[in-house]
RNA sequence: GGUCGGGUAGCUCAGCUGGAUAGAGCAACAGCCUUCUAAGCUGUGGGUCCUGGGUUCGAAUCCCAGCCUGAUCACCA
């Protein structure tokens, strides 16, 4: 903020000043002051104790003094123990204010033609059953986390890897041979991966029973896994397609494809979307000639039954499996090839994947391996690891079935936002279609919000019924007052008063309104914060600190009804902007805000 | 056992690049709609910031040790 680095540099001057001694602008520790105190900028003057050789007490007063005197934006202090509590002149917020309203996306960086390019993997689902509450996750903090690098001025690429091949489609696909009577998607009017996932428990259900058939026989579970012939007819499927045998690759398109059709519509409804979509199927063999160039590099080596492995002892970690010994790539072969493909692809300076807390060590691994590879970003990968999302009972296991299916949940958190919404009469005097826009918008928001406002690297508890709130920090809470706000503006433009592009200088502003412009401003570092630590939350937690505060201004204070006209243009302003910066920051959550609601 | 997270109010979470009396929301209780949208605002109660040391003028925040908890250490992805 301008009006900060203006006081910092006549407290460098200051204290040159009254005690002879240079201090660089980084030492200066100017912070907001405490709502219990009054002023707006505070500086903590213990550091230069040592250089004033006085009380802290007196330098805090000395200081003011020549601050007050010397920087015509402090118009008052007041020292307290060793903070010095400074009060910025009320002309400053009018002009500060000036400068956020002429600049339509105050706090956004503009992208540069050849700004540094950073691909973001997200999502990255698989292919034999419908997205859950963890993908939700996943999805919103990806989605959000490219726009608020796009805000800081990255350009960026949201990407997909897709897990399609595998012995779980197979499974899936096996299930359906058997016991599908052709069932499809249009046949049964189930969307498509939820048709694949039924199949994918299908499988399961009858495999656990024969487990159990053979186990009754005497076999010990290993023994009953490794004789199960519907998991032999499985991996058959699996040396199938990977034969590319014609009859099964088609069956695997075919199921594939409706899995897709099903997604698209989660990720739609859900508002997230990707530029480039990798496919594991047309990846994993990148992979494997990576690796085999890798052993003959002398980087990795082969044991004696044909496995190769890397050696990682050196780094501190284990020895970690790149190709299995009957050939085939692993995991962490195909995000060798993935990496290599999309490097061939784009000129990417930065990759990031968003990928659960449970894979850390994968990362890890592979930043080493890409960087041995000779992979210039494999040392600077970045692993945006989060924490998972557990329900009040713990964990999900969808082999308990308490699994929270992702369409399930977005249409529940809509059907609450629509009995609440009729509750409240909001919807009256509203089209149907007005009405449904809003509360689709209303119980996603809330969705979003809630999973958004938390410290992305910490596990978080979902709990499906009290969870879905909508008052106090919440989405509809910052929807509503931002609904508010477009409501006053509106009423404003119809009693024909329109707003300057420029604010006169000499208002006489509360300490509320000044403190108000100050939070306003607050808006640009808070996006750079969030852009430097990844961290959505950030953007979160500072628009419920805005809206807080400003529904407090708005419960106090007339804005309309106001009589002196100056003050009431400079408050119509000043929503108008805090309207600005909270669609501006939803919008960086990929929230939408309703103009009503 | 090794490695990496996390432990703040009854519950869900902020605060953690060291600063003043540790903050919100939910839940509980008490108020505020003839006034710009009450999905709002105000108030009350609620805390060994896991424990113990250390560094410092000052520690929820940094360092060390321990306790609890989660993840991971697969020829699964």
């Amino acid at each position: 903020m301008v009006i900060e680095q203006q006081i910092t540099g006549a407290v460098v001057a200051g204290i040159k000043a009254l005690y002879r001694a240079e201090v660089a602008p980084e030492q200066i520790q100017l912070q907001k002051t405490k709502k219990e105190f009054k002023g707006h900028l505070t500086l903590v003057v213990f550091p230069f104790l040592k250089l004033s050789k006085k009380s802290p007490e007196l330098t805090a007063q000395e200081l003011g003094e020549y601050l007050k005197e010397n920087e015509p934006a402090v118009a008052e202090f007041n020292v307290i123990k060793g903070f010095l509590n400074l009060t910025v002149a009320a002309s400053c917020w009018v002009d500060l204010l000036n400068q956020i309203q002429a600049q339509p996306t105050y706090g956004i960086r503009q992208t540069a033609e050849d700004a540094p390019l950073v691909m973001i993997e997200y999502s990255s689902p698989n292919t034999n059953k419908p997205l859950h509450l963890g993908h939700v996750r996943n999805n919103l903090l990806g989605f959000s986390l490219a726009e608020i690098l796009k805000a800081n001025g990255y350009r960026v690429i949201k990407t997909n890897i897709v897990n399609d091949r595998g012995i779980h489609i197979c499974k899936s696909m096996l299930a359906w041979q058997k016991w599908g009577n052709r069932a499809t998607p249009e046949s049964t009017g189930k969307k498509g991966d939820h048709l694949i996932g039924d199949f994918y428990v299908l499988f399961d259900k009858h495999y656990k029973e024969e487990l159990k058939t053979l186990g009754a026989s005497g076999l010990t579970k290993e023994e009953a896994e490794a004789k199960s012939p519907l998991m032999a007819e499985a991996r058959e499927l699996l040396r199938k397609w990977e034969a590319g045998d014609e009859e099964t690759v088609a069956l695997w398109k075919r199921m594939n494809s409706w899995v897709y059709t099903g997604f698209e519509e989660t990720y739609k409804r859900m508002g997230v979307d990707f530029d480039k979509i990798y496919y594991e199927s047309e990846t994993y063999l990148e992979g494997k000639s990576k690796v085999l160039e890798g052993l003959k590099k002398g980087i990795f080596y082969r044991r004696e039954d044909g496995s190769i492995w890397a050696d990682l002892t050196a780094d501190g970690l284990d020895e970690k499996l790149l190709l299995r010994s009957d050939g085939t790539s692993v995991y962490m072969t195909q995000d060798i090839g993935t990496a290599k493909l999309r490097f061939d692809d784009y000129p990417i300076s930065k990759m990031i994947y968003v990928v659960g807390n449970e894979q850390n060590y994968h990362f890890q691994v592979l930043s080493i391996l890409l960087d041995k590879l000779g992979f210039a970003f494999g040392k600077g990968l970045v692993h945006f690891s989060y924490g998972m999302v557990e329900l009040p009972e713990g964990k999900m296991k969808s082999r308990e079935g308490t699994v929270v299916d992702a369409d399930d949940l977005m249409e529940e958190m809509v059907s609450t936002a629509r009995e609440i919404s009729q509750e409240l009469g909001k919807l009256e005097e509203l089209s149907t279609e007005e009405a449904e826009h809003i509360v689709e918008m209303v119980g996603l928001g809330s969705l979003k919000y809630f999973i958004l406002k938390v410290d992305p690297r910490k596990n978080m508890t979902f709990n499906p019924k009290e969870s879905i709130d909508f008052n106090g920090n919440t989405g509809p809470f910052i929807q509503y007052t931002y609904a508010r706000i477009r409501s006053v503006l509106r009423k404003a433009e119809e009693q024909g008063i329109f707003l300057p592009e420029v604010l006169p200088p000499n208002i006489d502003l509360s300490e509320k309104e000044e403190g108000l412009v100050q939070l306003t401003a607050d808006f640009a570092t808070t996006v750079k914060e969030a852009g430097m630590e990844y961290s959505p939350a950030y953007i979160a937690n500072y628009i419920y600190d805005l809206v807080k505060e400003y529904n407090q201004f708005y419960h106090d204070y007339s804005i309309l009804r106001e009589e002196n006209k100056d003050v009431k243009i400079f408050r119509l302003v000043l929503s108008s902007n805090i309207a600005k910066i909270v669609k501006t920051g939803m919008q960086l959550l990929g929230i939408e805000v309703p103009e009503r609601m």
